[in-house]
DNA sequence: ACCCTTTGTGTTTATTTTACACATTAAACG
DNA sequence: CGTTTAATGTGTAAAATAAACACAAAGGGT
C-alpha cells in the first residue's frame, strides 16, 4: 500500500535507487512494463525514447516504462506509461513479449512485460517538448540502454509482421489520409517499395476505405481524395485464411 | 537462495500453501510460468493437463506449470517443467502471452507467463503414468483451473497461425512420418479437411521433405512413404514474404 | 501559359490455388 | 489363391490472385 501511493505519485522518470528499493523490499523480484511507441511522421517510422537516467546507461536512450504497481493489471499499467508520457489515452496497445534474463537490470531481478504501442503523432505532437523525450527515426536506433534494443527489435519486427495481417496500421495516420499516405505508411514500416496501381487495387478491392469526398489540401501537386477506415465493417468481415506458407 | 533451494527440492505439484508463503514473501507479487503442453496421438491433438491441487478448483484441471526461481530465466523455468513432467528435455517451447490480472490466482498477486510446447508423444509416453496428469483431447478441455481455459485457447490460436507459417508441426510427429501423419496433423491442429492431392502437391513444391526410402509398416492398406523434414535446408531458405492481406 | 509533380486508372501475364478421378499397392478374408 | 477393402500416388483444367507496366488529368508554382 505504502508502496502503491509512492509511485503512483512519483516522478515520472524512475531513479535507480527508487527501483533499487522496490526490488529489494519485494525479495529480489520486481515487474515492470515497457512500451516501445511508434509513430508515423514525414514519411518515417518513428519510435519516442528516453533519456536514460542511470549511470551505467549515461547517454543511452532508453524506452518507456515503469514498475507494475501491487494491484495493477499488467495492460493498466502500459496505458498509464502511456496517458503519463503522451497525454494520449485510447491508443493501440499489444502486449509482444516478456523479457526476464536474470542480469537483464542492473538494479535486480526485474521482468518486464513489452508492449508495442501505435499513437498518432499529430494529435500528441504538443505534449512532449520535454527535452529528454524525442522521436527517433527508426533506422537510427542503435545500442539502446538495458536490453531494450533487443525488446525495440521484436516490437517492430512484430509491427511488421500484424500490419500485414490486420488493420493496425490506421493507428499510425490521422482519422483522414489519402492513399499515398497509406502507402507511405506501409513502406516506411515493412522499409520495401510497393507498386502504386497494385497497392491502390489492393486497397479498394478490400473494400475497407470509405470515401470522404474530401481532398487533401495545401499540397504543391494534384491533391489526393481523403479516406478513413472503416473499422465496423472489417469487425463483421474480419477473415480466417487457411494457407499453409513457410 | 532459502527459497530456491526449498523450490529446486520441492515435490512437482506445489501446494498453495507454499504459493502462498511465496507471494507474501516477496511483497505480494510472483512469477510462473505455465506450460500449454501438445501432442499428437491417435490423429487428434492432445493436450497435457494435470488435476488441480488447490481446493477452490476441486476437480478441475490445470496446465503445468512452477513458480520461477529467483536466478532462473523465463525459458529455463519453463523448460525445467517440461523436463520435470515429462522427461523430455529437448521439446519444443515459445513464449506466448503474459497473464497478469491482479485476481487470477487465489494466493495473491502471481503473474504467469504461458508457453506453448510441441512434444512427441511416441518419445515418452512411458513418463507420465502418473494418475494426475492426462493427455487430454483438445475438444473436451473446458473449464480449466484458475484462467488456464483463457492460457490454452490463446496458445492453441497461436499454434493454430503459426503452425501455418512455420515447420513447427514436425515437433508433433516421429522424426519418420507419412504425408498422411502429416496431413491428418494439419487437420487436427487446424480442425479442417484439406484436399489430399493439394496438400501433397504443396508440401512436395516446398521441398524440405526427405523420402527416406522406406515405408510405412504394420498399415492394413496399402502403406505410404516415409519422409524427415529437412530443417538445414528450411534454416537456409526461410521465405520473407511480403503481402497485405486482412 | 507553361512546367512540375503527383493522382487516378486497366490490361496483360505469370503465379498460385482450387477442384476433381482413376489406377496401384498391400493386407485381410473367405 | 482370388477377391475384397482401404488407402496411396498421380495430373490437369479452371479460377483466383499477384505482378508488371504507361498515360491522361489535376492543381500549384513560376
Amino acid at each position: 500500500m505504502l508502496t502503491k501511493e509512492k509511485k503512483a505519485s512519483g516522478s515520472p522518470v524512475k531513479t535507480l535507487q527508487v527501483i533499487q528499493s522496490e526490488v529489494e523490499s519485494s525479495n529480489r523480484l520486481a515487474l515492470s512494463v515497457d512500451c516501445v511507441i511508434f509513430g508515423f511522421d514525414e514519411n518515417k517510422l518513428k519510435v519516442l525514447l528516453i533519456r536514460s537516467d542511470l549511470r551505467k546507461f549515461a547517454g543511452k536512450w532508453s524506452l518507456l516504462g515503469d514498475l507494475v504497481l501491487p494491484h495493477e493489471d499488467l495492460d493498466a499499467a502500459a496505458y498509464r506509461v502511456l496517458k503519463q508520457r503522451t497525454g494520449l489515452s485510447d491508443v493501440y496497445l499489444e502486449q509482444v513479449h516478456t523479457f526476464g534474463s536474470v542480469n537483464r537490470h542492473p538494479a535486480g531481478r526485474v521482468v518486464t512485460v513489452a508492449y508495442c504501442s501505435l499513437v498518432n503523432v499529430q494529435h500528441h505532437r504538443l505534449n512532449i517538448l520535454d527535452n529528454e523525450l524525442h522521436w527517433h527515426d527508426i533506422q537510427s536506433v542503435t545500442d539502446l540502454a538495458f536490453d531494450h534494443q533487443q525488446i525495440f527489435e521484436m516490437c517492430l519486427r512484430q509491427l511488421q509482421k500484424r500490419v500485414q495481417e490486420h488493420p493496425l496500421g490506421f493507428n499510425l495516420l490521422p482519422k483522414k489520409f489519402s492513399l499515398r499516405d497509406l502507402q507511405n505508411l506501409y513502406e516506411a514500416i515493412l522499409n520495401i517499395k510497393m507498386d502504386r496501381r497494385n497497392f491502390r487495387k489492393k486497397f479498394f478491392s478490400m473494400d475497407f476505405l470509405i470515401d470522404l469526398k474530401e481532398m487533401e489540401q495545401d499540397v504543391p501537386h494534384r491533391p489526393g481524395k481523403l479516406y478513413r477506415f472503416n473499422y465496423e465493417k472489417y469487425e463483421k468481415k474480419k477473415k480466417t485464411a487457411v494457407g499453409i506458407d513457410f
